[in-house]
DNA sequence: TGCAAATACTTTGCATGCAAATTAAAATGG
DNA sequence: CCATTTTAATTTGCATGCAAAGTATTTGCA
């Protein structure tokens, strides 16, 4: 019995984790530099798109855990990033709001991208293009 | 200043991080059934592939963090899954050693990779093929 | 109007991923 | 042959990802 579906190098999964954790780790050296876990720089480039959103909304938008994004914000919150403020009008929700110094990062943090992408040799635009697309079904086919 | 380079939607990374969670999350039912975690899953399957492996090796093999694989192999130990045994000629080293249970279970595991590609309405084989050679491109790009 | 159900978050407990420090043993080279 | 360096693992501290339980509000509906 082979069992070939079982094996590491024909696991989609694993690749999956692999160039997750790779990537992430890329991000690592370049965020040290601006203070921001991997997750708090994806939070940042959210509300760098639309700043004054709802706790949910930004869940929604960067699929971070709930629970996880409580403490998250909490981390940002003290490092002067961002508030969260009571909405008035439904005070269940919570709006988070850049401060003029989460705002200023945007600046320091425009050359990332293009440093990660440098790293790519063997991956042209198009192909880069191509995976982003297959990633869209993959999680599209998950989705709940 | 648009930033477009800062967007979420022209992110890589992010397009992995989403993928590489939600497809975790699919094995995690399958696999709470063999009471196995994800990465303790991919720890059987490299020891399905080859058995009696050093820590290094399986570490090498599966590219898990070698401080995470200390305590996932004492938690898999636990559950007698494995054992681990020094190596006589090398003491530095210890062997990783699947038990008669941890044999067996592959069994049970065998089916679990087609329950998860039945997920996937929208990727064929093709592309499925064609996503996991892109992910090699991309984490051997950023091997260090 | 009033209460059950749905929402929006927060909290808690467990399992990693990762960097850095530590320990033990083997390899090196002067 | 011994001291330095390298290799193999473990340990520690921090930051999530995730499920499940808990809290505060708001909705919905009888």
């Amino acid at each position: 019995m082979s069992f070939e579906q079982l094996k590491l190098k024909n696991q989609l999964c694993h690749r999956l984790y692999m160039a997750s954790n790779s990537i992430a780790r890329a991000y690592r050296e370049p965020l040290n530099e601006l203070n921001l876990t991997y997750p708090q720089y994806v939070v940042m480039m959210a509300l760098w798109e639309q700043d004054e959103i709802t706790i949910a909304e930004l869940i929604d938008k960067t699929a971070i855990d709930g629970g996880a994004m409580t403490q998250i914000l909490k981390k940002m919150s003290d490092k002067s990033l961002l508030a969260v403020i009571k909405d008035e009008h439904d005070k269940r929700k919570r709006l988070v709001q850049l401060t003029q110094h989460g705002q200023s990062l945007k600046l320091k943090a425009a050359d990332i991208p293009k440093n990660i992408l440098c790293k790519f040799d063997s991956v042209d635009a198009t192909q880069a293009k191509q995976l982003m697309q297959l990633l869209d079904l993959v999680v599209n086919d998950l989705a709940d």
